[in-house]
DNA sequence: TGTTGGTTGAG
DNA sequence: TCAACCAAC
C-alpha cells in the first residue's frame, strides 16, 4: 500500500466526504487531485457563472487542505490519462471517487474505473451527493418513479440517513515523516496554478456573484447556519416571496458538494426541527425535489434534451432572436419577468418562484423551446445543475412528467401581484419602476385604476407579448397536440 | 408549485 | 359588489 488518489469532482468538502474517509481509513498518503476536463461533459459543458463558483471553491478547498498538511493537486484532462500519469508520479495503487449521475459522465467514469483496476489499482466510489441513490428506488412495479409524491414517500418510508462522516482528524500526506508503517516511495506530483483552468471571466461581470456568495465548504456552513437561525422556521409561508430573505440559498454549495444533503438534514434535526412536520418538512422536501431531479436524469438520461412525454416532439415551438434577447436582458416590460432576469444576471442566482414565473412566459406565453431558456440559465446560474435544470424545465413546459398539467399558464401579472405584494422585489431589480406605486408596479401600463404619471417609467419597455392573446394562442398548441399514446415510438 | 370564467349567496 | 367555490383548460 503507497498511496491513495482522491480524484475530487463536485465533492468540494471535508466533511461528510466518503471519498475522503474511506482513502484516510485505508491508512496510506492520500493526494487529492482535482481534473480540469469540462470538454467530458459535452454538450452540457460547465457554463461562465459555474466557472466563476469552481475556481473560488477549488481555492478554498486548497487552502483548507494546506491547513491539515495536505495539498490539492490540480490538473488538466483529458481525466484517463491524466489519472494514469498522476498514479506513475505518485506511486499511487488505488483511486478513490464520489460518484456523478450525469449523461455524460456515467459512461465516462464506468471506462475510468474499468482502465484502471485493468491495471491493478484499487478503485472504489461511493455516494455522496444523495440520500438514495437513482437505483434504490423503484415504484411497487419495479419501475422508476415519475410522480413526485409517491416518489418522495418512497424516499422517506426507505428511511433517511443523517448520521455524517466526521472531517478526517489529519490527511496522510506523501512527505509526512511521523507514520512509521508506511513506505516512502509516495511523493507529491506537481500541480497546475488554479489560474491555469482560466475559469474566471476575461471581462469581469462577477463583481455582483462575488458580494452575493461565499464559495467554498465553510460559506456552506455558515449559510445553512443562518438559514436555521433566521429563516427555517417561517420558511413554509416565506419561500414563496421573492423579496424576502426566506429560503436557504444552499443550491450552489449542493452542487458542488461543499456540503451533503445528509448534513443538512442532520443540521435540521439538530436545531431541533422535527423533519416530519412543520416548515423543517417542506424545506426537506426542496431536498426531496433535488433527489428527484437526479432519479429522473439517471432512468431518463434523453430529457436533457428532448422531452420525456413523447406527445410534445412535435410541438410548434416559435422561434425569435428579439424576444430571447430580451427575455435575456430582462427588458420583456412585464416586470417580475424583468426582476427575476436581471436578479439572474447580477447575482448568478434566481428565486425559485421567479424561475417558474419566467419560464413559464418564455415557454407558454413567447412559446419558445425551454432549452433557450435552459442553455440561459445554464450559463448564467452559479447553481446551474443538469438534473435540477433538466426537471425543472421541462416541468415548466410541460413536457415533463409530472402532475403539472401542461396547460397551466402563469399569469406574471397576477403572481407578481400574490408573491410580492409591496414590488419590493421589482424594485431592487428594475430600477426604472423605482417610484412606481405598489398597486400599479406589476402592470404599469395597464391603466387599472388612475393613470400612471408616464415619465414614472419612460426607460421601461412595453410588455413585448400580449397575456392575454399569447396564452390563448398557447392553450390552442396544447390542445393540437396527439392524444395521449399517440406518438410513442 | 395555475388561471379563467362561471355560479352562488351574503351584505 | 365580492368572496368562495368549482369545472375546464
Amino acid at each position: 500500500m503507497t498511496a491513495t488518489l482522491v480524484w475530487l469532482r463536485r465533492d468540494l468538502r471535508l466533511a461528510d466526504q466518503p471519498a475522503l474517509h474511506a482513502a484516510v481509513e485505508r491508512g496510506a498518503p492520500v493526494i487529492p487531485v482535482f481534473v480540469h476536463a469540462p470538454e467530458e461533459e459535452t454538450p452540457w459543458q460547465p457554463g461562465a457563472a459555474s466557472n466563476w463558483w469552481l475556481h473560488h471553491s477549488l481555492a478554498r478547498l486548497s487552502e483548507a487542505l494546506e491547513r491539515r498538511g495536505s495539498q490539492l493537486i490540480l490538473r488538466r484532462g483529458p481525466t484517463l490519462g491524466t489519472l494514469r500519469e498522476l498514479v506513475r508520479d505518485t506511486g499511487a495503487d488505488a483511486v478513490f471517487w464520489n460518484r456523478l449521475y450525469e449523461p455524460a459522465l456515467i459512461p465516462r467514469d464506468r471506462e475510468i474505473k474499468h482502465h484502471l483496476r485493468e491495471s491493478g489499482l484499487r478503485v472504489e466510489s461511493f455516494n455522496a451527493a444523495l440520500l438514495h441513490e437513482p437505483w434504490c428506488i423503484r415504484s411497487g412495479s419495479g419501475n422508476p418513479y415519475r410522480v413526485f409524491s409517491p416518489f418522495w414517500k418512497s424516499c422517506r418510508q426507505a428511511g433517511i440517513d443523517d448520521t455524517p462522516l466526521p472531517e478526517p482528524q489529519a490527511i496522510p500526506a506523501p512527505s509526512a515523516s511521523t507514520a512509521g508503517t508506511q513506505p516512502r516511495a509516495a511523493r507529491w506530483p506537481a500541480s497546475e496554478p488554479l489560474a491555469a483552468l482560466a475559469l474566471l471571466p476575461r471581462i469581469r461581470w462577477d463583481a455582483g456573484l462575488a458580494e452575493t456568495w461565499t464559495p467554498g465548504e465553510a460559506g456552506a456552513l455558515v449559510r445553512l447556519r443562518d438559514f436555521l437561525e433566521t429563516s427555517a422556521e417561517r420558511y413554509h409561508a416565506m419561500r414563496d416571496l421573492p423579496g424576502q430573505p426566506g429560503t436557504s440559498r444552499v443550491s450552489p454549495h449542493l452542487h458542488f458538494g461543499e456540503i451533503s444533503p445528509r448534513q443538512i438534514v442532520r443540521a435540521l434535526r439538530d436545531a431541533g426541527f422535527d423533519p416530519d412536520s412543520g416548515g423543517a418538512d417542506q424545506f426537506l422536501s426542496e431536498i426531496g425535489w433535488r433527489e428527484f431531479a437526479h432519479h429522473l436524469l439517471f432512468h431518463f438520461p434523453h430529457t436533457t434534451g428532448a422531452p420525456l412525454n413523447p406527445r410534445f416532439e412535435a410541438f410548434p415551438w416559435r422561434e425569435s432572436d428579439r424576444d430571447l434577447h430580451a427575455w435575456q436582458q430582462g427588458r420583456t416590460g412585464i416586470p417580475i419577468v424583468d426582476a427575476g432576469m436581471r436578479e439572474l444576471w447580477q447575482t448568478g442566482w434566481m428565486h425559485n418562484r421567479t424561475r417558474m414565473i419566467v419560464a413559464s412566459l418564455l415557454t407558454k406565453n413567447l412559446r419558445m423551446h425551454w432549452l433557450h431558456g435552459a442553455r440561459w440559465f445554464w450559463d448564467t446560474l452559479v447553481d446551474a445543475d443538469l438534473a435540477s435544470n433538466t426537471l425543472g424545465w421541462q416541468w415548466t413546459a410541460g413536457s415533463g412528467a409530472d402532475a403539472a398539467p401542461y396547460f397551466r399558464v402563469f399569469n406574471p401579472v397576477l403572481q407578481g401581484e400574490r408573491f410580492d405584494p409591496d414590488g419590493c422585489y421589482v424594485r431592487r431589480y428594475v430600477p426604472e419602476l423605482g417610484r412606481v406605486p405598489a398597486s400599479a408596479i406589476h402592470a404599469p401600463r395597464a391603466g387599472r385604476g388612475r393613470s400612471l404619471d408616464p415619465a414614472l417609467m419612460h426607460d421601461y419597455p412595453s410588455p413585448i407579448v400580449d397575456l392575454r392573446q399569447s396564452r390563448e394562442a398557447a392553450l390552442e398548441a396544447f390542445r393540437r397536440l396527439p392524444p395521449p399514446g399517440a406518438g410513442r415510438s
